[in-house]
DNA sequence: ATCCACTTTAGAATTGTTCTAATTTACTTG
DNA sequence: CAAGTAAATTAGAACAATTCTAAAGTGGAT
């Protein structure tokens, strides 16, 4: 899939996106927002995201792609999972919702929030506010 | 709290720990085993113990901490929990239970396992085994 | 006491991420 | 639509956490 394949609408419906999250839509922004969001949900790492941009046949820095990711995670368009103390993975589906992490694969799978069901929660302690659950369920290959 | 202080009661406690975990029983494992073990429960990090180790006239390098930790981790003395990309946290309570985030203050709180009840969980996709389940709520302070 | 496998060490290397300073680009205004 | 300016992008350096390497030291069995 090449940046050039991008259709009017599509750049329209993007930078829309961009816009709408106060960032200015550039020729890189616009590129990796396709990337991430032109299709279903997905999770990328930087690392991932540059490969798939340099197959897209963009040259894009990995300082932008870090400062991408991370300006889309402000605006609330990404959200962020921590998994793998190594990497940090970054989710299109910013829902509420919590995931499995195969080990083995590093790799993530969504679980959608109604398959998880809290029915006790602690209170948080006095001073504190709760801004948010995760919940991993790690798993092994058979 | 210097090492010296430790009494041979002790020494041996933990040596026994150690062996029955299948390490030797050297003098920077019998120290740091004594800072980890020696209270209650706790989280460290790296960084932390080794300031610890200092301040309590050990010198032990960063790479011990390091290959101690892991070698505690992967005998089950410790645990090992993901909430910050940036950093490894260890935890001497190495029984099934949740945490507080406080990312201001990149502290942990343990939640006890009764505090925190699943009522539903997903099936793990095929081929896979759920190897543990982590619910971490973060806080922020009010 | 000797020996050998296991530990520890200092320092280098690696990895993921952020910073810096210079260049380029998007958008505004005349 | 030309010029100006604020923001974005870049290459590369810097940084922080962690792991590796190769050499020296140590525990404990014999």
């Amino acid at each position: 899939m090449k940046f050039d394949a991008l259709t009017p609408e599509q750049i329209d419906r993007l930078s829309g996106k961009l816009r709408a999250a106060g960032l200015r839509s550039t020729r890189p922004r616009l590129a990796l927002a396709h990337l991430l969001f032109g299709a279903g949900n997905r999770h990328v790492t930087a690392e991932t995201l540059h490969e798939e941009a340099r197959n897209a046949g963009l040259s894009v820095s990995q300082a932008t792609i870090y400062n991408t990711l991370n300006q889309f995670l402000s605006a609330g368009l990404l959200s962020e999972v921590i998994v793998d103390h190594a990497r940090s993975y970054f989710d299109t589906n910013v829902t509420e919702h919590h995931h499995f992490f195969i080990e083995d694969e590093a790799r993530l799978i969504d679980i959608p929030l109604d398959e998880v069901v809290l029915s006790t929660l602690p209170d948080a302690p006095s001073g504190y506010d709760p801004t948010g659950v995760d919940v991993v369920i790690r798993l092994d290959r058979r």
